[in-house]
RNA sequence: GCGGGGGUAGCUCAGUUGGUUAGAGCACCAGGUUGUGGCCCUGGGGGUCGGGGGUUCAAGUCCCCUCUCUCGCCCCA
């Protein structure tokens, strides 16, 4: 530590910044709360084996970018990498399951371990919504409709393009992966570095590969739609279905998928070309295996995440800034009388600005910096009459009027 | 983890082939105005030139290491 800085990766959320972070939760957890969500959380660290289990050991988030630590009662701990695993885990400790279809919004900060760029912190925050106990495409539906309506209202729906597939079940999965395993391994020498790994760890990545060979033969590898069995593919055209119904256009992209084990059926991504090569901000899919992984009975779940910083990025600036009255008092008897007429507006839900000194030129400029609505003003002569003085910052006129009209003026 | 590009005041930046006390605009503070803001004028405070080491009579400037931001890969929200 050279300096005083913050660790690598994480950021201070300073006021302006912390305004516009808070916007976007405040949408997601409204929008989330007219479907019938709502919002809960859970610790931000858990036993490791409940990230472990439920994303996989061999994922890339579990093998090398978790934070895991001992701690001094000798437990292995990890600090959460995202939401789903948490709420499942709750889900199961808390006996929820007679409370199916349980609707959860939840936010808050997630730790990866990985090389940071802009819309990709170490420390980052993410909005949540999950549906546990729902096996009919309808929830599917719902929950993508919940996020659409989130980035409606935040006003980026236009800048994202939503990217559905399905992975399928169990059943079509293993049918889909030998025949990709098959096609690629006929073209080994073709492959990219990468991708010969993959082929033994996670064939399905191959088709989003970027790399310029892959993709060639990625053109005419295998379709998941040939290798899916009939309730799959009624699944996942119920889902396309209901999208339709409830407005929400989508793109069927054949090659969208997941690096977590848990997915089942469908995938999607809300993804935008404005944020270099952090393109995806929202993405989620159906994770019907998951709870029994984790040690719950048999239970369907669906859900997503949303990367907060990057859906700040893509929002537009909108400050608010607080309205507020500024009162200027002159002189000392007129200090107390502030303060009582401060505590009396602050009580009927009027903000104040009652600097803690300097004379009326300091308190004006205060006052006008602040961006403060009107000014009140408090002198011996006001004092003496009973009266305050209320000036329109913006205008710069000046009234005089009875100090118990006040409230009832400012707030018409 | 791999490859590329940057770090000079709170912010945005300038700083010549290495050269003497490192500058500007904005912001901040004070005064002009101890009962009136915005505009204006005058003055002021602020810099380990990201950090460490090296070369040199002399380093913001050249070299090495390191930290960090950033672009891409990987991965993902």
């Amino acid at each position: 530590m050279a300096q005083l800085q913050p660790v690598r990766g994480t950021h201070d959320i300073l006021p302006d910044d912390y305004a516009r972070f808070r916007h976007v939760v405040d949408v997601a957890r409204q929008a989330a709360l007219l479907f019938g969500y709502r919002e809960m959380a859970t610790p931000i660290f858990e036993f490791t084996e409940v990230f472990a289990r439920s994303m996989g050991e061999t994922s890339d988030v579990v093998s090398k970018e978790m934070y895991s630590f001992t701690d001094k009662g000798g437990e292995g701990l990890t600090l959460r990498p995202e939401y789903t695993a948490g709420i499942c885990r709750a889900f199961i400790s808390n006996g929820l399951q007679q409370h199916v279809p349980f609707k959860a919004f939840a936010w808050g900060p997630m730790f990866r371990f990985e090389r940071p760029q802009k819309g990709r912190q170490r420390q980052f925050h993410q909005i949540d919504v999950e549906v546990i106990g729902a096996a009919e495409p309808q929830a599917d539906v719902e929950v993508i409709s919940v996020a659409a309506e989130i980035l409606r209202r935040l006003g980026i729906l236009d800048k994202c393009v939503l990217e559905l597939n399905t992975l399928g079940d169990p059943e079509s999965r293993v049918g889909y992966r030998e025949a990709l395993v098959r096609y690629f391994s006929g073209h080994a020498d073709a492959l990219s570095e990468d991708s010969r790994k993959r082929l033994e760890k996670n064939p399905l990545r191959i088709l989003d590969s970027k790399d310029e060979g892959d993709r060639r033969l990625v053109a005419n590898a295998p379709l998941i739609q040939d290798y899916l069995t009939p309730a799959a593919s009624d699944f996942f055209k119920a889902l396309q279905d209901g999208l339709g119904a409830a407005g929400v256009p989508f793109k069927v992209s054949p090659r969208l998928v997941r690096g977590l084990d848990y997915y089942t059926h469908t995938a999607f991504e809300f993804t935008t070309d404005m944020l270099g090569a952090q393109g995806t901000v929202l993405a989620g899919g159906r994770y019907d295996g998951l709870i029994e992984q984790l040690g719950g009975k048999p239970t369907p779940g669906i859900g997503w995440a949303g990367g907060i910083e990057r859906l700040v990025l893509l929002s537009d600036p909108q400050p608010v800034p607080p309205r507020s009255v500024a009162i200027i008092p002159i002189g000392a008897a007129a200090e107390a009388e502030a303060a009582k007429l401060a505590a009396e507006l602050r009580r009927a839900d009027v903000a104040v600005e009652l600097a803690y000194g300097g004379n009326a030129g300091k308190r004006f400029k205060r006052a006008d910096k602040l961006g403060c609505f009107a000014a009140v003003v408090i002198g011996d002569d006001e004092l003496a009459g009973g009266v305050v003085k209320l000036k329109n910052l913006t205008s710069g006129e000046e009234t005089t009027l009875p100090r118990g009209d006040l409230l009832a003026k400012l707030k018409a």
